[in-house]
DNA sequence: GTTATGACTATGG
DNA sequence: GCCATAGCCATAA
């Protein structure tokens, strides 16, 4: 096929930035339940690799709404995502503001998509 | 082919 | 709560 006018990822970061890019505003998911839906889909898949498709693909993403399994995030993008937070209204931890309040944010792409 | 690395997660002390 | 370890899988060298 000659699609001139688009870039072709790796299959499984078009998979994940699709994914990613289904999160709604205000709502976050983690790095593992990303790498579940990616499982169900492809057969393969861990939370180790969505987190390397971020890192090198995920700038045209809302990255921010993607978390650890925690609620927290890398200390690099810690304060620019908590900015993103404060935009979208999303749910934080009330005594520790740079987590996520996962029990009201959280987003399953298997369940609630 | 092997090894090292990374925006991860679960488990055990 | 924190720290160390094992499992995870694509990429780079």
């Amino acid at each position: 096929m000659t699609d001139t006018n688009t870039f072709e990822l790796p299959g499984h970061a078009q998979r994940v930035l699709d994914i990613v890019d289904q999160i709604p505003s205000g709502r976050v998911s983690t790095y593992g339940l990303i790498a579940e839906c990616l499982h169900a889909r492809t057969g393969s898949g861990s939370a180790r690799l969505v987190g390397q498709v971020m890192s090198r693909y995920g700038g045209a993403s809302p990255w921010w709404r993607v978390v650890r399994a925690d609620g927290t995030l890398p200390r690099q993008l810690r304060p620019d995502a908590l900015a993103h937070y404060d935009d979208e209204a999303t749910a934080l931890v009330w005594r520790n503001p740079t987590k996520v309040d996962l029990d009201r944010a959280i987003w399953d792409p298997l369940t609630d998509a």
